[in-house]
DNA sequence: CTGTTAGCGCATTCAC
DNA sequence: GTGAATGCGCTAACAG
């Protein structure tokens, strides 16, 4: 009978009659909380456990004034942002003390301004905002009841507190790897210039190749964020430019099909042209011939900076205000360096 | 500002005193309760939006004996299974209604007894119980204050309700399209065979082969869930058995790498070979070449589904019990049928 | 050491 | 129509 819902939980009062205590003592008891003789203790314990006893956390949240939940709010459906920074979070919080309210809002503002709503209702100690796109994303505004913090997409707010990915400096990392690794040929196929990530993540590339004395082979490609793009764009870069030594991809799908097109012509990888990735996406970035190196954000660490703050936030630390970028980091594999 | 949690939320007697009338008339007000004069309500309306009242949905649970959120139990890391279940189930619950907590155990018995307790203490009114195998997990016990629905790892107790796709029936549908396509030599490449789901894939197939006088190519090979061994089963595959004419995958990522294969030895697809994977996760089955033929358990539906017992089992409808098989989908695309 | 009292924010009787 | 009183389950002062 799964339905059974009917054996209405044991309260703390259940609890005191069956240990022969008043309903205050108990909860000294089974807090630690108080002066409670061990052998009253041991007996209210006992009945706790025998009634199975578990503490309504309203009831208790009601008197605390806080609640011990946070909300995430999120508009990834596809959840490749938001899980890396939600199991980050969890981590943060300790599983068990804290407990989070999931809610997508499918990216539709309506929707959003909704569970919001039903998040301030829930009295949530604390709010986490995260987006698919790093670009800036509308403020929820200044008058929340309680802290805010935005991660991937940053408000855009400058008073809001934000932690986003360090696109920038994963471009440069990406070519400086190209470079270390004796390309000087470097070409960029990436996805929708619309993007704040494709337009910062050239950037960064841009001033690696700058510093270096190089510049880019041909003009960055942009379209679209697929495999298709990627192998489209590779075909028509090495007809072109066939001297290219190495292709910086805005993606790991764009990677993928850069690797696709490099096969069907003949060059070898990473001997002949290297190929790096962005996002790590591990399910293509390992799985494809050769391997994929790849730029890695860190979301997990993300989701745990911005629930750490929430955390400083509900114990009362200023915390501060502004966008972060933290620090992304390389992952080697073997479409840049051959095995031996 | 943002950590600016300082403004406690307005009270329902915030309003009251400031709409000059009593709690209880203002919450008759709020809630469209009982009589109350038009213009009395006006004023209490008026009180809360310039307060921005949003009322506490814990005293209101606290008062009810429901809570009007529901606990999403998880052990599935990436969220390839989850995550649909769970918009689901938010589909379900019509956004705003209730709210979701998601606890994610990462496979760990311990974690998940934690998150449990949490739950429980938070009152939920019901839980959802992930898994990311279709094999049976155990059970939660019969002894739960709140509904429990299984969903895709069902529940080895059978007084338990789950909800799990019907592999069988994916597998059969597979090979009837495989064999509506014309086709008569018929291999088999899945993943791990301690896995439910590679069996019972592997039974539908043979049944649906049986049943039209045909029988499997080879053995059934078995290994991993990787696009590796999809690369390295194909060539021993079609080295021994170069007259097949359609591999069955056990998933999209198992086909990816037939596909490579088939490539690589000029075998040409879907002409030559038809090949059909599993799972149709977008990212691999659209982004191949050619798109790769999908079975879809539509795992929304069964996010939905699940939702929707939970959701009945709290009006206190009897939802009964045993495992349920929900049906699975063809997704047709170029790997199977050439494209004119 | 233990029990009594008050109150968290709200919805619901029941008098007026 | 409106308001005073009651209690959901619990913890924190206090008094015994």
């Amino acid at each position: 009978m799964p339905s059974e819902g009917g054996v209405r939980s044991a309260t703390l009062s259940d609890v005191a009659r069956r240990a022969g205590v008043s309903i205050a003592t108990a909860s000294k008891a089974l807090n630690g909380r108080g002066d409670v003789a061990p052998a009253t203790r041991q007996r209210v314990v006992e009945a706790a456990d025998e009634l199975s006893f578990t503490p309504n956390a309203m009831a208790r949240g009601l008197l605390a004034g806080r609640t011990g939940t946070v909300g995430l709010l999120t508009s990834d459906l596809e959840g490749r942002f938001m899980l890396p920074i939600l199991m980050g979070a969890e981590d943060a919080f300790g599983a068990g003390q804290v407990n989070v309210f999931l809610c997508d809002a499918r990216g539709d503002a309506i929707r959003e301004q909704h569970h919001l709503k039903a998040l301030l209702s829930r009295r949530v100690d604390g709010i986490i905002v995260v987006g698919r796109q790093t670009d800036p994303r509308p403020s929820l505004g200044q008058e929340m009841p309680v802290p805010v913090v935005y991660a991937y997409a940053p408000s855009d707010d400058p008073r809001d507190l934000s932690f986003t990915p360090d696109n920038d400096g994963g471009g440069r990392i990406a070519v400086e790897h190209l470079i270390a690794c004796g390309r000087t040929r470097i070409a960029h196929i990436t996805g929708d210039p619309a993007y704040a990530a494709a337009q910062d993540r050239l950037a960064g590339a841009r001033r690696a190749l700058d510093d270096a004395g190089l510049e880019l082979v041909g003009e960055p490609m942009f379209s679209e964020w697929s495999e298709h793009w990627g192998r489209d764009a590779a075909a028509m870069l090495l007809q072109r430019h066939p001297d290219v030594d190495a292709i910086f991809c805005g993606s790991d799908q764009i990677a993928r099909g850069v690797l696709d097109t490099a096969r069907d012509l003949g060059r070898s990888v990473p001997d002949d042209l290297a190929v790096i990735g962005y996002d790590n996406w591990e399910v293509l970035s390992t799985n494809s011939r050769p391997q994929l190196t790849s730029i890695d954000a860190n979301l997990q660490q993300l989701g745990r900076h911005a629930a750490q703050r929430v955390f400083d936030a509900i114990d009362g630390v200023d915390i501060g205000e502004g966008t972060h970028q933290l620090p992304v980091r390389l992952v080697i594999r073997g479409s840049t360096i051959a095995r031996r």
